[in-house]
DNA sequence: CGCCAGGACACCG
DNA sequence: CGGTGTCATGGC
């Protein structure tokens, strides 16, 4: 059993953040996080803290850096402009939220799933993409592995859509085949600059400025983007008509962007 | 039932 | 270039 006790940290805000689709609700009453064929459970103690389920080793060396424990989010917090009543709420509604480190398969595809659909709905669609393709690895819960690309690369259009993405089927292919077919290189995309990340995400059928900006800081945690959709566009319409002062935060304005997310749909 | 959802793309002028 | 119609499906 581990335990994290921070203020800076709530499960049930991560996953409900929008920003990854695989933190379930457990039977027990707290999440069941899965990531790279891991699973661990969760519950929030009385005293706001939250226990984990596995060793202190495995929690080490996989959920730590997972959930981005290394990073130092009550300094971004507290460095928000004290003339920016918006960001200071939101601040302080989203208090406890994280950007995880995802893996960057799982969320360049559920980003391409992501458009034009709710957060609910994308929860669905993934949900039924890994219980069709992927490896059942626990009983209790009902959790499966993401289905690999080769996996998916070796599907037809109509197997796939058994998890309803529509339209979005053909796009999933088309990434799935590249990266099978090594002509796209998604461990080697780790090294590159952000442009040249985008750049190279974006050759993708079906991926444009705004899945490329959520797969990278998601997903590659390029903390300095700033991924503009529906939401944070009437946030930016509603309280920054002059643009967002991104350059005030250097380097980590891609979370104030979930925290505005976060904020604008709660 | 009607509307909107963490958009992208082809096409138009 | 910038604006516009269209795409397939689920959730509320």
């Amino acid at each position: 059993m581990v335990t994290v006790s921070s203020r800076y940290f709530d499960l049930s805000k991560i996953a409900d953040s929008g920003q990854c689709f695989r933190i379930y609700p457990s039977r027990a009453g707290g999440y069941v996080t899965v990531s790279q064929g891991r699973v661990v459970h969760a519950l929030q103690e009385p005293d706001g803290s939250w226990t984990f389920d596995c060793s202190l080793q495995e929690f080490d060396s996989y959920w730590n850096q997972y959930f981005d424990m290394g990073t130092n989010y009550q300094q971004m917090l507290d460095s928000v402009d004290v003339h920016d009543g918006y960001l200071r709420e939101a601040a302080k509604v989203g208090c406890g939220l994280r950007v995880v480190n995802q893996d960057p398969w799982e969320t360049l595809v559920s980003f391409i799933v992501s458009q034009r659909r709710s957060v609910s709905s994308i929860t669905t669609c993934i949900r039924k993409l890994c219980r069709a393709f992927g490896d059942k690895i626990e009983d209790r819960d009902d959790i499966y592995t993401f289905p690999t690309p080769e996996r998916l690369a070796s599907l037809s259009g109509a197997e796939l859509e058994v998890c309803s993405a529509g339209y979005r089927t053909a796009y999933i292919l088309d990434a799935a085949r590249k990266v099978a077919s090594g002509e796209l290189d998604l461990q080697l995309l780790s090294y590159v600059d952000d442009q040249t990340l985008l750049d190279t995400l974006m050759t993708i059928h079906g991926v444009g400025i705004k899945v490329a900006c959520c797969t990278a800081l998601y997903g590659y945690h390029r903390l300095g983007l700033f991924p503009v959709d529906v939401w944070v566009q009437r946030v930016l319409d509603a309280h920054y008509p002059q643009g967002f002062p991104a350059q005030q935060y250097p380097g980590y304005a891609g979370f104030l962007q979930l925290l505005m997310f976060y904020e604008a749909r709660h």
